[in-house]
DNA sequence: ATCATTGCAAAAGCTTTGCATAAGA
DNA sequence: TCTTATGCAAAGCTTTTGCAATGAT
């Protein structure tokens, strides 16, 4: 049991592992490089963004492994492809995006004074998914389901 | 009966006429004036156009009554204000709008190949905005549902 | 007669791209 | 070694805005 065998060093790896290795391949697969880059950018988001932009990706990895801007926008359709990400909404002219690798499909209550985004999740989206997509002869691929209006904290306020 | 009085000519008010009143009304009641460039931009999406984006609205404009984009685009957030509009998507990086007067709500297909929109409803979401909204102290304002996937007539396609 | 609105052209702001250099495989 | 990826700066695009002229009330 104490031999020099070279074991995943499981902590080291962490719980990121899996998504990180699953993003990896989906570059070699595809004949894209690793590079440091888009690890960089790969595990900040996996670390530290279930809601983002541009902006906050570029400025939370500038300290510890700065990456261009140019990268990252050019790193976006890789993620997006590989399933690690998705588009989630446009505001005040940027996307927004969201982690989807090891999450589960949710939906979004978005309040119109604070900004802030609420999760929730509808099972039967999904089923209506499907019987839509079988009604009108179509091959579904997704769905998105958006609520807005005001968020509990925002009602109370006097304005 | 056939006194010199002035009616409304029904004929030249047309079917429009309940739905530019209504814009009308609502531009005077908020103190904006009622031009001739915000009737014709108003009239143009009345008639022709169910989903459209800036530059198309534009175009069709040219011919009878042009508008400077600028007008178009100081036009729109006062048509949304006023609920004759709302944004539907973006796609290569401008919006898509859709007439809302006149029609009842309803929900998108989007082919990703083909990038036509198709219509559907389904009542259970307006339950589900409100059934969602109760759990979480939201006081919802509307909900968007959108399905993307491959129409059946791009499914055919042998690509 | 006022003051909002228009059109033009310039500015903004996000995203994309050309090109020389760096670095995976 | 051979190519893809990166960074920088420039370019692209849609949308916004400043300002003088126009027009609605």
């Amino acid at each position: 049991m104490s031999e020099d065998k070279t074991f995943q060093p499981l902590g080291a790896v962490s719980e990121l592992g899996e998504e990180m290795e699953a993003f990896r391949f989906f570059l070699k697969s595809n004949g894209y490089r690793v590079t440091k880059e888009r690890e960089a950018i790969a595990e900040s988001i996996l670390k530290n963004h279930d809601h983002f932009d541009v902006d906050e990706l570029y400025l939370s990895l500038r300290v510890k492994t700065p990456v261009s801007k140019a990268s990252i926008y050019r790193a976006i359709p890789l993620m997006i492809d590989s399933g690690l990400l998705a588009e989630v909404y446009l505001e005040n002219g940027h996307m927004h995006y969201e982690r989807v690798y090891g999450r589960e499909h949710h939906s979004h209550l978005r309040c119109l004074s604070c900004h802030r985004i609420f999760e929730f999740s509808a099972p039967e989206l999904a089923q209506l998914e499907k019987r839509v997509s079988r009604q009108e002869g179509f091959k579904s691929e997704g769905h998105k389901f958006e609520i807005w209006g005001f968020c509990s904290a925002c009602q109370t306020e006097k304005n």
